[in-house]
DNA sequence: CCTGGCATTAGACAGATTCTAAGTCTTAAT
DNA sequence: ATTAAGACTTAGAATCTGTCTAATGCCAGG
């Protein structure tokens, strides 16, 4: 499994070091949306000599890379996302947890409206609170 | 026309010093979006001997108590929005420059089919540039 | 095996925001 | 007017996120 992950990577251009392997095995894998900090720790665990500086480099080169998307939805921080493919985003008040939301669940209409802007891309942010289930 | 404001002040149950006076002043008569720093250089100019420290905090006891609305959307810093009706922002990618969009410009549907969640609030946040007009 | 270049590291640095401790101003009661 | 209590402001320290730097490590190609 280590392999398919070497093989997204190289795929990309990018060359697979052991620390670069880490940071993707866990960004890929989960269904949060890690900050820095975040995946510092988690990484972290398995990886204990892995630097700072190393994460930022690594999520950076990531991103350059159209491995992962950034989004600056959140208090404070920057947090990443594995989802590449555009959809909207629910954060929950009370935890600032961000969960995703199918992009064809919503509809936006009356975009060609904009007439003074030429809209590249965009998404609904939603607030509120999760209902427990 | 401070007396305005010294009543829009009380009114929400704020006390009104000078300083919050030439907050409310600033932020409540501008059309951007001023982070803290930028609030913090218009209103110093008029007003040089205030702190940084009164600064952030008068914005965020405006926040709430509903004088203003933060906003978590541009890279690396808080904004302020002086307009509390709900509505819509364009962000231009080459700038930063934040644009608000009418509310009833743009039409969100399908909401109601997001079962797990209670929205208490939501916008569409678009990116792109700015067309020269 | 060298060597060049990229990757990693620890720590310094920078910018944004909050905290702290002290001082100042208002307010309301005297 | 006087004053005490509480609210407001201040400067600077502290914190947090993120970037930069300089030194070191590592690996591939000759």
């Amino acid at each position: 499994m280590n392999d398919d992950l070497i093989k997204i990577l190289t795929d990309l251009g990018i060359q697979p070091s052991a620390q670069r392997i880490a940071v993707a095995e866990y960004v890929l894998h989960t269904d949060e949306h890690p900050s820095a900090d975040q995946v510092f720790a988690q990484v972290g665990a398995n990886f204990p000599m892995i630097s700072r500086a190393t994460i930022y480099n690594t999520l950076n080169l990531f991103v350059e890379k159209g491995l992962l998307r950034v989004l600056h939805i959140a208090e404070g921080k920057v947090v990443f996302d594995p989802r590449i493919a555009p959809h909207h985003h629910f954060i929950d008040d009370a935890t600032g947890a961000i969960q995703d939301i199918d992009w064809h669940q919503l509809q936006v209409s009356n975009l060609n409206s904009l007439k003074a802007f030429e809209v590249s891309d965009y998404q609904v942010i939603l607030r509120g609170k999760s209902k427990k289930e």
